[in-house]
RNA sequence: GGGAGAGUUCCCGAGUGGCCAAAGGGGGCAGACUGUAAAUCUGUUGUCGAUGACUUCAGUGGUUCGAAUCCACUCUCUCCCA
């Protein structure tokens, strides 16, 4: 359950109470898909880097190593060594990644694994069996994320189908949940706001689920391609109709700048792939900007990835190690910069709570957003 | 000493008369990445006063309207025989 301890403006500080631990918010959760975050980070590490939350996802697991297999093996928090909590992803947004493979219905949709290119049905009720199997803390509502641009008929039958899903998903978990041999009889179940850039299906669409009594609520399909602002505009719309009681869920978001912006916006807990991918690919996030540690210009450089960062990889090495490290193609250049990454995005989390606690986000928010955005 | 072959842009390597500033790799330089089919993808990589000009394919000289490509000699390297 969502406990609201303090609110500035629309921005909110809290804490979310599961049976796998407590999370404080706004919090961020680190993305590992298959199981382990890319780029050799184990559940292992994750303690050193103030991990509150993972992230996997459904479709992956199902294809690989099985959800059933994950079952027997004690669920995906035993299987990957991570005690905490855990929340898997419907494979909703797998759907829409891989969009020129699939074919959607109402009862749910057809599509290509990517390992194999064999056929694989996924509904509501299928998403809610695997999630299960899987013995997640939370599991997100099976959707539909629609691409960006899409035409205002399409997204109002997508949301208005999604919002049925919802309703589905809602009452197979119940069913799920009282299974003698289920994992965790707990697990908790969060719905997706839909409806592209279209303010009118969105409000409309958000009004619908909070009616269903979820557990939280997120907003999806958003950072798909569209400008930033109209992410804003679309979550300035939304928040007043989202309960306030319930935990808010930004999906696939993103650069430290836009979470400061969610944060004031009323957002509580967001996932991204980005501080894992693009440390993979040379870039560290720091509390100046983004830099590319690839670039020739750190060939000499002695100073650590941030000068303001505490975490075990600045403490240790240098830009111009790391730099080798990328060049030479060692994978301990991936491991050290998404460490660092991820440190950086739950320490910011963690300084975003503090200033919450203090009163002071706005204040908080004016001194970093600049320098966040930039790239240096 | 005799015979055979080879020298191409930062590297490897294609190119055997014009469509060649020269394929393709690699490397270099930069960019992208937002619920991860992503250790991936894209651009660029002779010089300049730049929709054109200039220099370059071991060196020198030659044949030709035109040469990285043909000829002669020189240098260097590799292999085989002594």
């Amino acid at each position: 359950m969502y406990q609201l301890l303090k609110q500035e403006g629309a921005a909110r500080r809290g804490e979310f109470v599961t049976v796998h631990g407590t999370v404080q918010t706004p919090a961020f959760m680190n993305v590992a898909t298959a199981g382990a975050i890319k780029g050799a980070v184990s559940a292992y590490d994750l303690k050193d880097l103030y991990c509150q939350v993972q992230l996997c996802n459904t479709y992956h697991l199902h294809l690989r190593p099985g959800d059933e297999t994950v079952k027997k093996l004690g669920g995906i928090r035993k299987f990957t060594g991570w005690d905490g909590p855990v929340l898997t992803d419907s494979g909703g947004f797998q759907v829409f990644s891989l969009a020129k493979l699939r074919n959607i219905k109402e009862e749910g949709v057809t599509f290509a694994s990517h390992v194999d290119g064999h056929k694989i049905f996924m509904g509501p009720e299928e998403s809610m069996r695997i999630q299960s199997n899987l013995g997640s803390t939370i599991a997100m509502a099976f959707d539909e994320c629609v691409e960006n641009p899409a035409t205002y008929e399409y997204a109002k039958a997508s949301c208005e189908r999604t919002a049925r899903w919802l309703e589905r998903c809602k009452k197979e978990m119940a069913r799920l949940n009282s299974l003698e041999d289920t994992l965790n009889p707990h697990q908790l179940l969060f719905g997706i706001n839909q409806g592209c850039t279209f303010e009118d299906l969105r409000v409309e669409h958000m009004k619908r689920i909070a009616q269903l009594d979820c557990d939280g609520y997120a907003i999806g399909g958003l950072a798909v391609g569209e400008p930033t602002e109209e992410m804003y505009r679309i979550i300035e719309a939304v928040e007043p109709h989202m309960p306030k009681d319930k935990i808010r869920y930004l999906m696939g978001v993103g650069t430290p700048a836009n979470i400061l912006e969610a944060v004031l916006r009323g957002v509580d807990l967001f996932d991204c792939v980005m501080p894992s991918r693009n440390a993979r690919h040379g870039h560290a996030f720091t509390w100046q900007g983004c830099r590319n540690l690839l670039n020739a210009k750190y060939e000499l450089d002695e100073a650590p990835l941030d000068e303001d960062c505490q975490c075990p990889v600045c403490q240790k090495f240098s830009r111009a190690y790391i730099h080798h490290l990328f060049k030479a193609g060692e994978m301990l250049a991936m491991r050290l910069t998404v460490m660092h990454n991820l440190y950086f995005y739950n320490h910011l989390m963690e300084k975003i709570r503090d200033a919450l606690d203090a009163g002071a986000y706005r204040a908080f928010y004016e001194q970093h957003i600049e320098a966040l955005g930039r790239r240096i």
